[in-house]
DNA sequence: AATCTTTTCGGGAACGTTGCCATTAATGTA
DNA sequence: TACATTAATGGCAACGTTCCCGAAAAGATT
């Protein structure tokens, strides 16, 4: 890839490269002619400023950092649509990093992150990170950092998640509601804080509806499928098995209905069964997926936002940090009531 | 975010920024016990060279991109996965870019893509995009470019596709064995060689067991619900509707099965639907869904390997470019043949 | 002792761009 | 006419790094 630069110009044309850089801005000190000639002979030969050089002067290098546990994750793809979005109007271009749950990976990402001098980061912590520093490290160096969806209290910045207590409290009560007794809650990795967020709402549920706690309808789950199967024949083997299940997220909520195909349990008549997800492909399950809906594109493209004012206003020291709590839906459909009317 | 520089490291222990330099990779010309103190001091203040200053001297950017038509759809988001994967071994990162679809938006990026001077490009058509001059021209100057999925015969480069037309062949035929008569055909954009290669297999199908072409059950269609839903009321508008769709695509056949059901036509009894997918929850849908499975993660790494080939051989240059056919494979679920035993 | 090698290091240019400071010529003002 | 102002441009340093070239000192060879 050969590239014109502005001394090629600057030679061209008999002029110094202050010259043409300064005709090439539009400068109002460069004659007319000058800056028309310039021009022409820029547009002709396609030149492009190299953004490396200014990236070097500046130091800055107007990209940004994007690690998610997984891009081949609905929510993910969502979030990041909506970061690409809003990365693409303001000109700044995203890196994309995975950390594929590993805590190791993640710390690994945060080292290229800051070498690469990228302008800021998002993040969705991995299932395993339970240890921040590397992130505190980057933010106290002077990194603008903005955390989604899966966030931790030890870092002080702006902070975008959906209102888990909420969705999780809601599909609760509307398990309770329509009659079920043993409702089980299968949540992510314990160190989340959507898990714990999306526990609290659960439990608060249980609580408001006087119905006792049985902590051995609440487990924790990996994304493996064996893992599912295995948290479901524990469930089962209960004396008196649950009568519903609440899923923390949209890859276990597959993965549970699948294992109660498999075991011959039905969905809805023997267990009810409800999502925390926001899959496109909710409605076409069978049967259709009851689900609390998160807003992964909205949450992607705020989280962006944000992260741009913080890129914008390093100047300005005093930031008073905000946690921005995106809504959520409960969306009742054949997974967790019985079918009054057969289609 | 303030980063030490080789010009620090030199200050402080009295030394020049060759010596530096040179201690910090090791020369073998440099006094043990200097390049000790040197190694220490990096160490102890965490030095980490500044890529961008590489870059503009050595005139690459280690990093490369990659153009898809859209993120949030798994095809992408898997192909991604597999790019990233093999791109972090490489110690390569990945700048990702959206045409939405969007001729246009496909330009643009590309024009994003030189100025940014990345490595390499990958790139998957826009449905939209019938000249592809603007990848041509960067191809002539030079960037290295892989083409996956949706590819164009115009640009001499290496390519990885699936077997479209093996598996649309197989597909069809697989409709014609479980006894459809007016199998019918929804394509994605006609512009693109994924739908070439799919409308071939699917005729020469037809051809090699003497069904008729009916020209009004070939259809194209965008993603959008909408469409659908109209090519789905013209197919059932003929005197003679068909009793197969076959979708060139994971969209179509989910956009297919929501329509269908709200017509109130039963699958697979009154139709059958088979699509062309990498889908994960395909096997879970009402009813489980036939298709043709795609190798979306291989396809990303293979695309991924090639394209490192090129960037790190680009002096050699008499290439023979290839392109890369990967396997297909139809699996048979319940959208396409009548239930034997209920279940 | 005179020369040649090694060893170990510093100086400076270069990558592409911008911005400060100078410089020239032309014009305006007293 | 002498001086100040303005317009238009050039020179140069700087961003961080590497690399080529040279230089000094120490050691080895005759």
């Amino acid at each position: 890839m050969e590239h014109i630069t502005i001394k090629d110009i600057a030679k061209a044309l008999n002029l110094s490269t202050s010259t043409v850089s300064r005709a090439l801005r539009g400068s109002h000190e460069i004659n007319p002619d000058t800056k028309r000639s310039v021009m022409e002979y820029a547009e002709k030969f396609n030149y492009q400023p190299n953004p490396i050089a200014l990236s070097l002067k500046e130091n800055k290098s107007r990209s940004i950092g994007v690690i998610v546990p997984e891009i081949d994750n609905p929510f993910f793809s969502q979030a990041i649509n909506g970061i690409e979005d809003i990365a693409y109007n303001k000109g700044y271009q995203v890196v994309i990093f995975q950390s594929h749950e590993s805590y190791e990976r993640e710390v690994i990402n945060t080292q290229h992150i800051t070498s690469r001098r990228v302008d800021g980061l998002l993040i969705s912590l991995s299932g395993q990170t339970t240890n921040v520093d590397h992130l505190k490290n980057l933010h106290d160096k002077g990194l603008p950092i903005v955390l989604f969806d899966r966030i931790s209290d030890e870092i002080d910045t702006h902070k975008v998640i959906s209102d888990n207590f909420e969705g999780s409290f809601n599909g609760t009560e509307h398990l309770i509601k329509t009659g079920r007794k043993r409702i089980a809650h299968i949540a992510a990795s314990p160190h989340l804080s959507i898990s714990k967020e999306r526990v609290k709402g659960y439990l608060a549920a249980l609580a408001k509806h006087n119905i006792p706690v049985d902590e051995s309808l609440l487990k924790y789950c990996n994304y493996g499928l064996q893992d599912i199967e295995v948290v479901i024949d524990q469930l089962f083997s209960n004396e008196t098995p649950p009568d519903a299940i609440f899923t923390a997220s949209d890859r276990l909520a597959l993965g549970c209905l699948s294992t109660l195909k498999k075991r011959n349990i039905k969905v809805p008549e023997d267990i009810a069964l409800i999502g925390f997800t926001n899959l496109k492909v909710a409605a076409l399950l069978a049967p259709s997926l009851s689900t609390i809906v998160q807003p992964a594109l909205d949450m992607g493209k705020r989280s962006a936002e944000l992260l741009f004012d913080l890129i914008e206003n390093t100047s300005k020291l005093p930031k008073s940090y905000r946690t921005f709590k995106l809504y959520t839906e409960l969306i009742v459909r054949n997974s967790s009531v019985m079918k009054s009317d057969e289609e």
